[in-house]
DNA sequence: GTTAGCACTCTTCCGAGGTGAGTGCTAAAT
DNA sequence: ATTTAGCACTCACCTCGGAAGAGTGCTAAC
């Protein structure tokens, strides 16, 4: 595919590259094909549609265009907008109103989970589009405390707070009953010993420990310490991700139609694939595009995706992005979700 | 408008409502509006269309059917759903089916957010329409136990247990740094003397003893009681209601209009009106619906909202139900509702 | 290399005409 | 007094046939 890309961007003329920006960048605010008579008025080259039609029959020989039918006017390929937002596109920064309406935004300090609730809605707000942002994971992971709380039952409530200030809790059920005392006492145990600890070595160590000795409580910290562990490899991923601004996706008429729509909204509720697509660009660090079907999911086939990872102590914990009609302004939305990955990674940091 | 009922009930003729009966029926089937050759065949009575016409007719003069057009079938009216609810309805129970899968469903026991969630997942699931639960919110939230634990800077993270075994959590901002015995100190301080006390209480209690002793702690307890006081007003509603399957109701060609349903989901996501609507039902206590424009927002002006409230120790905690168009089936639909709410409510308790 | 001209292809937008479903009304039948 | 058959009428819907407009490809001239 790369080598693909090279070898028609050798071939390209400069003016044809140069037709090709105008005509994407036309595209995209107008969102119909367009046509060499407008083309030949947008580059300010004083040319007739003639010429540009040659121009845009080579480009459609390179793939990089299409006419949907015969007397319509060229769409951009993905191939095209490959090339566009890889070579053509000048990137400038977001605007003033944007920025401000950042920043102001993110000036509250709060806990994780609503900055990154905040940052999808800012990001889907700002660009018109969906925005979605991944929780911060972090590598390291530090037990900081565990409180165990008896319930109706034989249930039993948990609750972990980690260095970072996460809290997390879930109820356990569990053979028999534990008073408060004893409860008290487990998590004592569990709190002295584990704290400041990485959750991953926690569980290690403990399942060594529980094979020599037999304690009484065994269970009932094998379990609490399992909620810790999932933490770590966080089990529910669904909740670890944002998603704002869906609606926004209804109004591109290139989307327009029931069951596509349906279907994406439904991806959106499900999330794994979602989630899959957001691994894969926080493993590329920095800015990452999907381009239609590049993102690998039929469903994603008229959408681009893009993103940015964020990271706290020089290390990636996160990525946050947007998703929209492959026709979305590029040039705008890049700048603004690296933008805001840099405002969330700095409001997580504090 | 009740008055108004009534008075056309009184002069609504058995047969007429029959035929009532079969065309509410007919259309909740097909989505089309009901001729008189079909309704003719369909009542099982061997009468000829011209005799059904009349009859319509008639049914017309009283509002509860309209023509969408001079050559078009009849529909149902709002009141002419509203008497086929209130009177003409055979409830049958649940199919086998749907209370199997209900009840396999809910054996699982957890917390209340996710028996919710659950629960708002079945039920958009068995009827095909949006599934919305509100949390239980108990009317009596008695305070179980506080951890404050020192954040960076001046941050303190707060935790609280509800005696129902809820958790939340808040950032606070502080003015000035504490140390993590010192924090220790003041949990300790709010624990021994509010634990097993209502929370209202608590706060005003602490309100109170503010004024006269001037503690060293008090602008942090006082938020600390705050947070908790913010859990039994439950300042973030949004997080109270769980809504799924929206994107069932994209199905249903009624509701087709891009525009009408972008607001629509919007509204879902917001969250603010349909809390409205569903506090109003909670008020009511049983089996709710409204119909068409009864909700009085015009976003829901095609669809009906069929509730049911679901109880904990003899008290209404909380209340269920579905949003779909008004045309849904529903004889089948209020039955799978109210079961759900016994199967949550059964659910909760233990 | 660029352009004007021209034939050609498609979409899109009417308007006409036909069809079918369903109605209301009237007059006859039960 | 119902019920029914008959009939004229109304719309929505479909299809077909231009006409208009946008845009193309190709060719020949500049």
């Amino acid at each position: 595919m790369s080598s693909e890309t090279r070898t028609t961007e050798g071939q390209v003329s400069d003016r044809a590259l140069h037709f090709l920006k105008a005509l994407v960048e036309r595209y995209i605010r107008e969102g119909q094909p367009v046509g060499s008579r407008t083309l030949a008025k947008d580059t300010g080259l004083d040319l007739s549609p003639a010429t540009v039609r040659n121009v845009m029959a080579d480009l459609e020989d390179l793939g990089l265009v299409v006419s949907p039918h015969t007397s319509a006017g060229r769409v951009p390929t993905v191939a095209g907008y490959r090339l566009f937002v890889d070579t053509l596109l000048t990137v400038r920064p977001p605007s003033e109103d944007d920025i401000a309406s950042l920043r102001t935004r993110f000036e509250t300090r709060s806990d994780a989970k609503s900055l990154v609730e905040t940052a999808s809605t800012l990001l889907s707000g700002i660009t018109h589009l969906a925005g979605v942002v991944m929780l911060p994971r972090h590598e390291r992971n530090v037990f900081r405390q565990i409180e165990l709380l008896p319930l109706s039952g034989t249930r039993v409530l948990a609750i972990l707070v980690t260095s970072e200030g996460e809290v997390h809790n879930r109820i356990i059920a569990t053979e028999r009953r534990f008073s408060a005392s004893q409860l008290e006492q487990a998590s004592n145990y569990l709190n002295e010993i584990f704290t400041g600890q990485d959750i991953k070595d926690v569980r290690k160590r403990l399942v060594e420990d529980l094979k020599s000795t037999h304690r009484n409580m065994d269970q009932l910290m094998m379990r609490a310490v399992m909620l810790a562990h999932e933490v770590v490899e966080s089990a529910e991923r669904k909740d670890d991700c944002f998603i704002a601004g869906q609606t926004n996706l209804m109004e591109f008429g290139e989307l327009a139609s029931m069951e596509r729509l349906r279907q994406l909204f439904e991806a959106f509720n499900e999330k794994r694939e979602i989630l899959h697509i957001l691994d894969r660009c926080i493993a590329a660090d920095g800015v990452q595009i999907f381009i239609g079907e590049e993102s690998g999911y039929a469903l994603l086939d008229d959408c681009s995706v893009v993103t940015q990872t964020y990271r706290v102590d020089e290390e990636v914990v996160g990525v946050l992005g947007v998703i929209g009609p492959t026709r979305m302004d590029y040039q705008r939305v890049i700048p603004i979700v690296d933008v805001t990955a840099r405002l969330l990674a700095a409001a997580l940091r504090q």
